[in-house]
RNA sequence: GGGUCCGUAGCUCAGUCAGGCUAGAGCAUCGGACUUUUAAUCCGAGGGUCGCGGGUUCAAUUCCCGUCGGACCCGCCA
């Protein structure tokens, strides 16, 4: 139990110190310590699929602070192949390709070279847009290349003992009795179909036959072919409870987490990596899974699953960096409706950041460390200016189209988050253009007819002559109002409720009198008699 | 069958690299201030057996074991 801080007080310093005292202790070289990622290429990306990015990056960028070259390799899983059709395309004709390589699939969308790099390249402009630096491979280049060739070799000579050892691990004994390959079937092309039997080492090819494959209680047919894939090619992939220890061995990694649904794969492949390939696997850590939280109506009208680029509508990458590193235990149940809360915690830790909020020594080094890792490591050097998101947003949402800058910077002046004659700065306008999207997408305005007492029409009607006299006066204007409702016997009060849900909605707004100018005085007067109208 | 996570204020959760003074935040509630209304803002208050039972420790919300409740993952592929 020691008192020392590490790095920057967070989980990833932690695990960094852990990683770099097991290389020492196994004497391996410190050249390079590379992480990994999986980059999953058979349907879009969730935004769980970020965290999994997210947090090696981090390790990367804690293991760099502690002295040691280290960089993350984003692995692509073009070669995996398609099993089921993702939601939101069932009506892009992909059935047929089920069981194929995504990297063999037209892209549905026609503007990637194929399926799966449609799909992954999503994910890799989520990490650009994040500012997480990676070393990309694909597996079908490192297939086809030959940059695994040693170890398939040794996994296929041996496919005796690795078969044990699924046996041992998880019970399956399928692998006792088929090598740990899918060829591609050369005949129809799938490569979920078809049965490795044998490995003759002399050839580097593996005798096949497409007999077919169940997948969630679905089978996908095989042709029937029997053949010869020759490994050297890219003519298949090994499959997962093997692959790993493989890419772990050819590509040096030293750091992998994964989440808690490929757990066993993991066990699996550190003792194939050891026992069969003699290279010890990386660290691990397992983190838990990204979860769409029940019930709440996201985005589901367009049939999107909750991708990053869903998230980057409303929020900053940074904000979401925060929701992926500042945990790492514990399911995250997520929903866009998150957002603000993330935009607003970021705010609070560059409070923190910047000496303006008191917190306590300990937990100011971790609250910064945090911040600057939501960062990667590159905080910015001056505080910008904070408002509320749902300020913000409630701003947006009351602005009349026409001014939306203008109406808002006026709002934020007179809040006091602006200076008098202080513009909106990029930051500010960023944040606009967030809640903006946000109002947009998902407060609805309500329509609802609004009933008045018969105190209150005659005094919205006594307002609509008043404001048709009345000069173009803020302050004037905000008399009117409230002399409208004393000259008719209404509680101002009650008045400016029934205003408040009439024009825009809602029970409460801004101050009315600027409001009514901004609006612009005839559209105020035209809903009012509507209103009336209504009743 | 194997495994994981969660259970802290009315609600949502912090508090898990590191056990330590009166367990925190936001929202909600209530009270007050201010604005010729509302909203906003500011101040304040109430509210907690930290699921339950053991153990380790000078000290446990925090570590260990068990237990109850909720959720999830794996057991076909990845």
């Amino acid at each position: 139990m020691s008192e020392e801080i590490i790095g920057h007080g967070t989980w990833y310093d932690m695990m960094a110190k852990k990683i770099i005292e097991r290389e020492q202790s196994l004497s391996r070289s410190m050249d390079n310590l590379r992480t990994e990622m999986g980059l999953g290429a058979s349907g879009f990306p969730h935004i769980g699929s970020l965290g999994d990015a997210a947090r090696s990056y981090a390790v990367t960028l804690a293991l760099k602070n502690q002295g040691v070259n280290s960089e993350l390799i984003a692995y692509c899983d073009d070669k995996d192949g398609l099993r089921k059709v993702p939601a939101g395309l069932t009506d892009k004709g992909l059935e047929k390709y089920l069981g194929y390589p995504v990297s063999s699939i037209p892209d549905p969308f026609g503007c990637h070279e194929s399926f799966g790099k449609h799909m992954s390249s999503l994910l890799l402009e989520a990490l650009d847009k994040c500012g997480i630096q990676y070393k990309y491979y694909s597996a079908k280049d490192v297939y086809e290349k030959g940059l695994i060739l040693n170890e398939m070799r040794m996994l296929l000579s041996n496919s005796q003992q690795v078969g044990q050892i699924v046996k041992e691990q998880v019970g399956q004994e399928t692998y006792t009795e088929v090598l740990p390959f899918f060829a591609v079937c050369e005949n129809c092309g799938r490569i979920y179909t078809t049965r490795a039997y044998s490995f003759e080492p002399k050839t580097d090819k593996v005798h096949y036959k497409c007999e077919g494959l169940e997948i969630r209680g679905r089978l996908i047919k095989g042709c029937g072919h029997e053949g010869d894939a020759d490994i050297k090619k890219g003519e298949g992939k090994l499959t997962w409870k093997s692959e790993f220890a493989a890419r772990w061995k050819a590509l040096d990694i030293r750091f992998e987490a994964y989440g808690k649904d490929i757990a066993d794969s993991v066990k699996i492949n550190d003792r194939i990596c050891q026992e069969v390939l003699c290279f010890e696997p990386p660290s691990h850590a397992k983190y838990e899974m990204f979860l769409d939280k029940g019930g709440k109506k996201i985005s589901k009208s367009a049939g999107n699953v909750f991708t990053p680029q869903v998230w980057f509508n409303y929020g900053s990458p940074q904000s979401l960096l925060l929701l992926m590193l500042k945990r790492f235990v514990g399911t995250r149940a997520l929903a866009v409706s998150d957002i603000p809360v993330y935009m607003n915690e970021l705010d609070y830790l560059e409070d923190v950041y910047f000496d303006k909020k008191n917190v306590g020594e300990k937990e100011a080094i971790r609250l910064k460390g945090l911040f600057k890792y939501c960062y990667l490591m590159a905080p910015p050097t001056k505080p910008s200016i904070h408002v509320p998101y749902n300020l913000l947003a409630f701003i947006v949402k009351l602005a009349p189209k026409d001014c939306l800058t203008t109406y808002v910077t006026e709002m934020l002046q007179s809040y006091g988050y602006l200076k008098k004659d202080q513009e909106l700065d990029e930051d500010l306008l960023q944040r606009i253009n967030y809640a903006a999207n946000w109002i947009r997408d998902f407060e609805e305005i309500k329509e609802t007819t609004v009933e008045l007492t018969v105190e209150e029409k005659k005094a919205v009607s006594d307002l609509v002559n008043k404001l048709q006299t009345v000069a173009d006066d803020p302050e004037k204007i905000q008399n009117s109002i409230f002399n409208a409702a004393k000259d008719n016997g209404v509680k101002p009060g009650a008045l400016f409720r029934k205003l408040y849900q009439v024009l825009m909605g809602a029970s409460q707004g801004p101050r009315l009198g600027p409001y009514v100018l901004a609006m612009g005085k005839q559209n105020v007067v035209d809903a009012l008699q509507r209103s009336l109208k209504n009743n």
